[in-house]
DNA sequence: GCCGTTTTCGGCCCGACTGTTTTCAGTCG
């Protein structure tokens, strides 16, 4: 049986097929609306057996019966008739730059092209500027394209920390243009996604060509993509794109909000402006004519502005709560947002007080207990926990008893000279059969006790799915550790079934970490509120290997938020004893 | 394909940039 993330992409490329079928694009987004409705149901099969999909909005007659289907038995007739009808090479095809489904299937038409390499051929044979529409110059175009997707291939998309540190020193740059009266991030790195493609930038000023040459100025550009009046694209040298967009000071709050996205996001935003009388576009939230009949294809009359100061503004102006960035993605905000439903009290960094999960010397750590001790002390924090890696993980250094005992003395003398309260705690693994590898005698002696998987992530599902229902079940569990081991960029989350290992954690009473290391940044969202609806609380780790690391509190802020998390919701939000008591392996 | 205090048809977000066009189509975000 497929799960509703099988079914939304199975609707998706459904969409794709159709877009390629040159059906109406409407239609085609349909598709992808309904398949951002079935990830966001939380009862799936419940709606299928009741039949009552057509209840949720995005979702009619024919979705449903789609859906149906596909939650069934797998299989959808339509799909594969589509999926035999195109060639498999075509949606790769659809990757490449600057060539979408119209142009695809007038290559497809008239010189059978349906892979990359028959595309590639083509262009250097010179047979694509002799197709109606096409040029030398988009036959050039094209092969540039090819060469920008396979460099995009090899360096992939960046990580969010490294996204940010680039667009810092970027915004500096820009800022030394004395044109430049306010220069902002936007994007998807400040919507704070765990991963990010290009950087979006807006900026203020009256002389938009300045800044546009400062930007292409920059020493780290190695080419300007594309520049208009308003608009400018480049690539710096790693690969990374950028996009600046330069409006005149009135218009950056509406701008920036644009720019930041999500697409879906803003779609959605717009329908609601459109509904409440206005129209919405970068340029400003504008008041529609009365009559709007003939007047569609008019620009906004400059009268008919409405001014807008901030971001919070423009949603106040269309009777919304203001929606943070991080929330921004057609996952229910907008919803919650005219219902005055959305929550007002996400986790902010402030209100977090206990640094949990740091590594030291006595394992893979490169700080000592002290030195870890001090800096959380600097940064303002009352607790930290030190957990240490366990026996299993010889190669990270783990502690076996005998060291962890000697550990807990040295605590003990750190704890003499600082005033940050130091918890004791492990790391420990989850063996392969779901027990932790100290013994209940030491676990029972430990504040704190976070439990990941470090070996055997390969498993199949079911045998993942019951090794961690097991540990679970362990009245010692207490601390979910970097759920599902995924490595950014590197590795991909390894195979279980979720929502049965949450419904174990909720069960058990445990708790689920938000690990702040730039390359793990999980628990992820979508999972994150699937714990909260169970009641399942939240620690926020920074996953910290030297005292520089601590910084990474920031990282798993920006995470919990993604995931709605509540302050409330988040047990190092609490003083230490209250959070001890919250962890600790025996009541 | 979805949706409805303009409801069963006719709408559906909006604009910048590029290239092949001589007024616009395609793509992107």
């Amino acid at each position: 049986m497929l799960d509703k993330f099988a079914i939304a992409r199975l609707l998706r490329e459904l969409g794709t097929l159709l877009e390629l079928e040159g059906e109406n694009p409407f239609k085609v987004r349909a598709y992808e609306n309904g398949a951002r409705a079935v990830e966001a149901l939380a009862d799936l099969s419940a709606r299928v057996e009741a039949g009552s999909l057509t209840e949720v909005s995005g979702i009619g007659e024919a979705l449903a019966k789609k859906i149906a289907e596909l939650h069934r038995t797998g299989r959808l007739e339509l799909l594969e008739r589509l999926r035999a009808k195109h060639p498999p090479g075509i949606l790769e095809l659809l990757r490449v730059p600057d060539l979408g489904p119209k142009k695809i299937a007038a290559l497809h038409a008239a010189l059978g092209i349906g892979t990359i390499a028959e595309l590639e051929a083509a262009c250097r044979d010179g047979r694509v500027r002799a197709v109606k529409g096409f040029g030398e110059k988009t036959e050039e175009k094209i092969l540039e394209g090819l060469g920008r997707m396979r460099a995009r291939a090899a360096e992939r998309r960046v990580l969010l920390a490294d996204a940010l540190a680039t667009g810092e020193a970027l915004l500096a740059h820009l800022r030394e243009d004395p044109a430049a009266l306010a220069v902002a991030l936007a994007g998807s790195a400040r919507r704070g996604k765990e991963t990010v493609g290009d950087l979006d930038v807006v900026a203020a000023s009256r002389d938009p060509g300045a800044l546009s040459a400062q930007l292409v100025a920059y020493p780290l550009v190695a080419r300007t993509i594309a520049r208009g009046e308003t608009k400018t694209t480049v690539e710096l040298a790693s690969g990374l794109q950028v996009d600046l967009r330069v409006v005149p000071p009135e218009d950056f709050p509406t701008s920036l909000h644009h720019l930041t996205g999500s697409k879906a996001h803003q779609v959605k935003l717009r329908g609601i402006a459109r509904d409440s009388g206005f129209t919405l576009s970068e340029w400003g939230l504008h008041r529609l004519p009365p009559d709007p009949v003939g007047a569609q294809d008019a620009p906004p009359d400059p009268a008919a502005k409405v001014p807008i100061a901030s971001e919070a503004e423009l949603y106040a102006a269309l009777g919304l709560q203001p929606v943070p960035p991080e929330l921004r993605e057609d996952t229910g905000e907008l919803e919650a947002a005219r219902a005055g439903e959305l929550p007002l009290d996400l986790v902010r960094i402030e209100d977090v007080r206990g640094m949990v999960h740091c590594h030291t010397t006595w394992s893979d750590g490169r700080a000592s207990v002290e030195e870890m001790a001090r800096a959380a002390e600097a940064l303002g924090m009352e607790y930290l926990t030190v957990t240490d890696h366990s026996p299993t993980a010889s190669y990270a250094g783990g502690l076996d008893e005998d060291r962890i005992r000697r550990q807990w003395d040295e605590i003990a003398r750190v704890q003499e000279k600082v005033k940050v309260r130091l918890l004791r705690g492990t790391e420990s693994d989850i063996l392969e059969d779901g027990a932790l590898d100290f013994p209940d005698r030491i676990l029972e002696r430990l504040d704190v006790v976070v439990a990941s998987v470090h070996s055997r992530m390969k498993m199949d599902e079911d045998a993942m799915t019951r090794r961690l229902v097991r540990c679970m079940s362990l009245p010692v569990f207490k601390i979910w550790g970097h759920a599902l081991g995924r490595l950014l960029l590197d590795r991909p989350s390894f195979a279980c079934r979720v929502e049965e290992v949450l419904d174990a954690l909720a069960a058990s009473r445990g708790a689920v970490e938000v690990n702040g290391d730039p390359r793990r940044l999980e628990l992820e969202p979508r999972w994150l509120r699937a714990a909260t609806a169970r009641g399942i609380p939240v620690v926020l780790s920074v996953d910290a290997h030297s005292v520089q690391n601590l910084r990474y509190l920031e990282n798993a802020v920006t995470v919990a938020r993604r995931g709605w998390v509540r302050r409330g919701q988040v047990l190092n939000t609490r003083p230490a004893e209250a959070f001890r008591k919250a962890v600790r392996p025996v009541p």
